[in-house]
DNA sequence: AAACAAACCTGTGCGC
DNA sequence: TGCGCACAGGTTTGTT
């Protein structure tokens, strides 16, 4: 579900909430999302300790403990993090839960929710590579260096369709199904143009659709689909999917040429929708 | 090196 | 109404 924008969206809506907190209880519902390493050094990781910051770095977040450990959560296709009052009902396949409290003496839950159970939640310490994947993410478009030479550098001479480069977690990080469709159509550029055939001009209009996208999806609070499977960690939906211009637009007029009818076909081993008109 | 398929799970929406 | 199938925002692994 969540790519980037998502992401950064969730950590913004918990974090004040999260920073200073400490872990009063853990409760693991479903091994499985602890299945790194087990509920016992997640429950040991955790108890007693007091967060100190939040990160994201491509689409893994990242919460920082006072000690000097992290706890990694990924939510891959379904999972969500919500902040509830303890005595709020669990949602179902409510798999983690971590009871905090705040400096101020308030208490609040912090649920890590999953029903496809992909997801994950991984507690660390720094100098053991338990989350080696980590070190194998390209730029952050937000939190890294992107300015057009080291985007250039990523991408340039790649002899890969150009969905699958904006896909690849190690060049660019954080970038998924939704925004890559919607990155390329705004740079009119076809997802299976080899990356190596593009033109100065056309990698720096990729380089800015890729910032514009990403940026303006941020600010919307990213993209709630019509299963409203993503809300932030208050529960708010997102609202950029109205912007989506080929997104689950398949049948509907450009709206960019008003030409071309937006088309869906599997590409890059997902559905990858696009303007077969405006886009090359 | 790159393209592709399958695997990991559950829920939903569609056609019949 | 009910059943079966296709499909879903991600990532890893193995195979051509």
């Amino acid at each position: 579900m969540p790519e980037l924008p998502e992401v950064e969206t969730v950590r913004r809506s918990l974090h004040e909430a999260v920073v200073g907190a400490r872990v009063a209880r853990v409760d693991i519902g479903r091994l499985r999302s602890v299945r790194r390493t087990g509920p016992d050094v997640v429950r040991a990781g955790l108890l007693g300790e007091s967060f100190v910051d939040t990160r994201r770095r491509g689409k893994y977040l990242f919460f920082d403990l006072a000690n000097g450990n992290s706890m990694m959560v990924h939510l891959r296709m379904s999972g969500r993090l919500l902040l509830a009052r303890p005595d709020a009902p669990l949602e179902p396949h409510t798999h983690v839960t971590l009871h905090l409290e705040q400096p101020g003496g308030d208490v609040i839950d912090l649920r890590f929710v999953d029903p496809r159970t992909f997801g994950e939640v991984v507690v660390f310490n720094p100098d053991d590579d338990l989350v080696p994947e980590v070190h194998r993410l390209g730029i952050d478009p937000l939190v890294d260096d992107f300015s057009y030479d080291a985007f250039r550098t990523a991408v340039a001479g790649r002899r890969r369709g150009l969905k699958a480069v904006l896909l690849d977690q190690a060049i660019i990080a954080g970038i998924g199904n939704i925004y890559a469709d919607e990155i390329m159509h705004r740079a009119r550029l076809r997802w299976d143009r080899r990356v190596d055939t593009l033109r100065a001009a056309q990698l720096k209009v990729l380089h800015r659709t890729t910032l514009e996208v990403l940026h303006e999806a941020v600010e919307a609070g990213g993209s709630t689909l019509s299963d409203t499977q993503y809300v932030d960690a208050l529960g708010r939906e997102g609202i950029f999917q109205t912007e989506h211009r080929v997104y689950a637009r398949e049948g509907e007029r450009c709206v960019t040429c008003r030409r071309g009818v937006i088309r869906r076909v599997a590409g890059a081993g997902r559905s990858t929708h696009f303007c077969p008109v405006c886009q090359r």
